[in-house]
RNA sequence: GGCCCCUUCGUCUAUCGGCUAGGACAUCUGGUUCUCAUCCAGGUAAGAGGAGUUCGACUCUCCUAGGGGCUGCCA
């Protein structure tokens, strides 16, 4: 146990962001490894954006990449009297004051601003950038509240994370400006700073930042098209942050153990999709064969039911490797389930618009009939000895393309097997019909 | 404009002054094979540029160039 306690404080707008979702990995990781907390503070201020649904985006995200938090979740919207009295208190000290604003919107009316000192240094050392410093008289006052009274993200977020008892902020790159007004804030209020660690942002291959416009920028979407979440968590982790050898596939424990903060890197990482898709494959690879019966169950639908294990078993031995996202694998086996599939008229004209085509297959349906034990092994010894050991392609990829559409899949024979005997027969006899 | 930060293969990165600069993804070649994928073997590919410190610099210092962030009554 440490007394180190850290926050993700997003703001739920109905979609979590890539990197926004990295800076909670990091928190995680690092309360995980130090044996402090992780806390989830909802800020939750913009009442227009921050719905109900919104905020159980989030939840939903959070839990299926399993970032688990401690204590209750704390909501901005509950402290902003708290935030208000601050406020207050602040106007006493002669650090904050109102002034009459007119806002870019062209709107008069009067905003507390918060008084920065005009001379010195601020500085601190951040965990992942090093020793930042600036002249206090290159940071302006700023506003805290705003006319209608309501307090603005730098007051709110510096009295919950006072409240809330945060020992170390790891957050975006993007408020490392915003840091040098907190520091004076908490000076102000006596009350202690925390440590800072400043996260890259991930980039796209432009290097601005990554956003929807150049692609999949939001964790529901990787979701949706069928990533695991812990190739996902594996592969955000990686964006930033290596445990210092050549290992990259990690597990959670592995992660938790190896985790450091001092050990993330100060410069922006490119979001590399191809490297993504690689190590979900890696993880797919890896997902117990029950689970992953569970998965193409799921994403097959009604199909996939009355299967035998024994069935399944090839069929998973067969898929597993051949799987890159869990949503290519419905297309990609549908004709194991259904007559209701596509056919590549590419295929057709390749490997069964040949003189012979025909005559192998209606061939090949007669000595088919006669196999009494429907195996790939004993299909795949009667090909053979069929093709007298000159290679069985002219047999394998007509028949490839008669009973599934497609140029690839798993292994003829398995696929046969996989297919059953009666449905083996019926499409070969259509197909060869058809010719 | 001002302030701050960054810079190793196309990409993610290792290197904490000794480097024939290593790994992974991507890419290419070959092998295995009935296709595809897996798997195996191998190849191409990098220290932004310039000064300095040092016996020695990718590693330290400075300058230049390029990139990024911030500069709201957004967060």
């Amino acid at each position: 146990m440490s007394d180190i306690r850290v926050r993700f404080a997003p703001s739920p707008t109905g979609k979590v962001h890539i990197g926004n979702i990295r800076a909670a990995i990091y928190n995680w990781l690092f309360a995980r490894h130090t044996g402090g907390k992780f806390l989830l503070r909802v800020e939750d201020t913009d009442l227009e954006r921050s719905t109900p649904e919104a905020i159980q985006v989030l939840f939903d995200c959070m839990q299926w990449l399993g970032l688990d938090y401690d204590e209750e979740v704390f909501y901005q919207t509950k402290n902003v009297k708290r935030h208000l009295e601050v406020v207050e208190q602040l106007k006493a000290m002669g650090r904050a004051y109102e002034v009459e604003k007119t806002s870019r919107d062209g709107k008069t009316g009067v905003v507390t601003m918060f008084r920065m000192p005009k001379e010195g240094t601020i500085e601190f050392d951040d965990i992942v950038k090093g020793h930042l410093s600036k002249q206090a008289a290159d940071v302006q006052d700023f506003a805290i509240v705003r006319s209608d009274g309501s307090p603005i993200f730098h007051i709110a977020n510096v009295v919950d994370d006072i409240d809330q008892r945060v020992t170390h902020i790891i957050r975006g790159d993007d408020h490392v400006e915003n840091t040098f007004k907190h520091i004076e804030i908490f000076k102000a209020l006596g009350a202690p700073i925390p440590k800072y660690g400043h996260l890259s942002m991930i980039v796209n291959q432009q290097g601005k930042p990554y956003s929807k416009r150049d692609g999949a920028a939001f964790v529901g979407e990787y979701r949706e098209q069928g990533y695991l979440p812990e190739a996902l968590f594996n592969y955000l982790l990686l964006l930033g942050w290596n445990p210092g050898d050549d290992r990259e596939i990690l597990s959670r424990d592995e992660m938790i153990r190896l985790f450091e903060l001092e050990k993330v890197h100060v410069t922006a990482a490119m979001f590399d999709p191809k490297k993504l898709a690689w190590m979900n494959g890696e993880y797919i690879k890896q997902i117990s064969d029950r689970d992953f019966r569970s998965l193409a169950i799921e994403k097959v639908g009604a199909a996939a039911e009355g299967k035998s294990d024994e069935w399944w078993e090839l069929f998973i031995g067969q898929m597993k490797p051949r799987t890159k996202t869990l949503n290519d694998m419905p297309a990609s086996v549908c004709y194991l389930f259904g007559d209701d599939y596509p056919v590549d008229p590419k295929a057709v004209e390749k490997r069964l618009n040949k003189p012979g085509v025909k005559e192998t297959l209606l061939d090949l349906v007669e000595r088919f009939k006669g196999v009494e034990e429907w195996r790939a092994p004993v299909l795949e010894a009667l090909v053979k000895e069929l093709s007298q050991g000159n290679g069985m392609g002219p047999w394998v990829h007509p028949i490839r393309v008669a009973v599934s559409g497609r140029m690839e899949g798993p292994g003829l024979f398995e696929m046969l097997e996989l297919l059953g005997k009666a449905k083996t027969l019926e499409r070969l006899e259509n197909t060869a019909g058809r010719l």
